[in-house]
DNA sequence: CTGTGTGCAAACTCTTTGCATAAGT
DNA sequence: ACTTATGCAAAGAGTTTGCACACAG
């Protein structure tokens, strides 16, 4: 289920120095009503203006770049084409369906990952990402 | 060290069905001479050039597809801008320097996966990416 | 009103493609 | 000779940017 918000999206945007205009607070609505999204900009741009918001390009580009980084969505680099935004900041992975190029959530509770590798000197751990590709099974 | 081949590159390039060609062969060089490389098209071209091989661009995309799909090299997700090829095509996950858009290996040893969770129905693992990103350390 | 945001079109980057020329076997 | 590969330039996809107009506060 969709996990609820803590305050409305005007807030949440206002918070992040974002002002709440008609297009920013259509698109966060898209991305945050249905739960938990992976996206791109065209999807997403499509689905704004099949809802009667019609909305550029140009500005869903800026929006999702201004929502990564004020932190409500993060960017997905699951294929080197295009960019995949996902509305789950929390720690998660992702499988990804080659071919249908679907993103999925696994929820983190699922995968342990011992031995993280020390990072070279002078570097931290930003991040990891663990993406499993999935294929259609072979029946044999 | 690089770790010695079974066969020289001119038979690895005919069994894949490629004719050694000057310019797959000077760029299979420069992949395979010093041990395990992550480089974009744009880098390896730039260092063929340089080497005194005036390889076109398009060439260099092309035979770097041909040999993705031969198995000699494989595609690595880090970004979604640029395509980065990895000539070591064995199992091992990366280290992606955020800022400088630098690709390290992760010995495979180091990295244990537990728990891996279930594909949906009808799919079946293809492979498993794992992406360390990093940062500089903060002094505090 | 004043300062941001938006839309459009043009520009940019990375990548792919078509076709004439060159090279491999 | 016959076939495949290469190079160039043009086209294509995805993304960014500049500037005039519109909207939010």
């Amino acid at each position: 289920m969709p996990h609820a918000h803590e305050m409305p999206i005007e807030t949440r945007l206002r918070h992040s120095g974002l002002r709440p205009t008609r297009q920013r607070v259509a698109l966060a609505d898209l991305l945050f009503a249905k739960g938990d999204r992976h996206l791109t900009v065209e999807e997403l741009h499509e689905e704004a203006v099949t809802a009667g918001v019609p909305v550029s390009l140009a500005t869903v580009y800026n929006t999702l770049h201004q929502f990564t980084e004020a932190g409500l969505i993060r960017v997905l680099a699951v294929e080197s084409s295009k960019t995949y935004f996902d509305t789950n900041v929390s720690d998660h992975h992702h499988f990804f369906v080659e071919g249908e190029n679907r993103v999925l959530d696994i929820p983190v509770s699922n995968i342990a990952i011992d031995n993280l590798p020390e990072p070279p000197e002078g570097m931290e751990i930003a991040n990891v990402d663990v993406i499993i590709r999935l294929r259609p099974c072979r029946k044999d």
